[in-house]
DNA sequence: TAACAAACAGTCAAGACTGATTGTTAGCCG
DNA sequence: CGGCTAACAATCAGTCTTGACTGTTTGTTA
């Protein structure tokens, strides 16, 4: 019975800490850097004021917590829509560029930009950033059953994903879409000629 | 005389309200949007809190005069260092890439994000970023002599505007210059047979 | 069952930011 | 010379955010 109601209690503790980063994410996204405030992201995740300086201290440690979540789940996402997705250039670099279009982009650029000027959250995205970079990649190459020793080949790759990532920074202001789906349908062309040049 | 004297004070005016607009763009380099407040500005420009009240009552008003002031400065330096500069693929793409990797962009990407939750800022924004867009494009292909009737040659150039601005993200955080440059080298020999193309 | 710990709720004070109000100076006009 | 206006200065009140503090409920251990 004992361990039961531990189980219990830890149980009910995680759910709230993962409500509480889900919410820091979802104002991310609603109202963006300066717009989240720890009021609103507890009001947000029906949690009370004091549940959450429980679980959390400060703003910093709220915001921390919910950058690892984020890119946990970033991952997640992009792995589990890659499943059952074709092989084909053209289907993995639509893929990656619609993950990178989704509000989960959104809010990790909200924090990208705010970390360039904000030391504290700087040392915690920046690591994540990389390390989330690097599984992208590997992803990439993956997915496109890419050669990386031939030349030129990890070039295409990175190409690949420095694209996208501009043409999310295009889709935050206005729906970007079709001129998106365009863009990658011609650099898919592009990149698949790069992966198989003898 | 009175003309004059007129002129002088209008000169002086036009000079304050200059500072404060670049004093705007300093801030939001240096300190982000979240930390660019009204009382900061005014410490920067060197301008009183009750002088700068007078030339923009609100923050909105200051902003949106920064906004232009900035769009207006980026494609004027663009231009600027865009004479001399060799006509061959790389050092183009090398020339914009370097282009959006300076604080100039920094700025304007944290306006970017700022205005994508911000309606007031976003109606500034947006057609302004629509201008630019166009015509840094409208440059680039005059820049690379690109003949844009012919069939992938507009993508071509697009793929360029986007990937210059994937990269200069990936430049916010950390110096990314060294890997930028090697792409952007991969990127030049690959746009070059895309124009040429026949 | 009594002592204790963890989760949670509500209140409050300090500090920051914005914008409004009031006062001052320089130069023109009649 | 006195009134007048534009530019500028200084102060102040209201609002928002943060995090500290105190109290309450629920569960645990001896």
């Amino acid at each position: 019975m004992v361990v039961e109601v531990r189980q219990r209690q830890a149980d009910r503790s995680r759910g709230t800490r993962r409500k509480l980063m889900e919410a820091t994410v979802d104002c991310l996204v609603e109202r963006g850097w300066s717009g989240t405030t720890t009021i609103l992201v507890a009001e947000r995740a029906g949690v009370s004021r004091g549940a959450q300086l429980h679980h959390f201290r400060t703003r910093g440690e709220l915001v921390a917590a919910a950058v690892e979540h984020l890119g946990a789940e970033s991952v997640l996402v992009l792995k589990a829509r890659a499943v059952g997705v074709g092989r084909s250039p053209v289907a993995v670099v639509g893929l990656i560029a619609d993950f990178y279009a989704s509000d989960l982009f959104s809010a990790a650029l909200e924090l990208w930009v705010a970390a360039r000027t904000d030391p504290e959250l700087k040392t915690i995205v920046l690591p994540l950033q990389t390390k989330i970079g690097r599984e992208t990649h590997r992803l990439a190459v993956e997915l496109l059953g890419a050669d990386e020793t031939r030349p030129g080949v990890r070039e295409a790759v990175q190409i690949t994903l420095d694209l996208v990532r501009g043409l999310a920074l295009a889709n935050q202001l206005a729906d970007d879409r079709k001129r998106r789906a365009g863009i990658v349908r011609h650099w898919a062309t592009m990149l698949e000629a790069a992966l198989e040049e003898s």
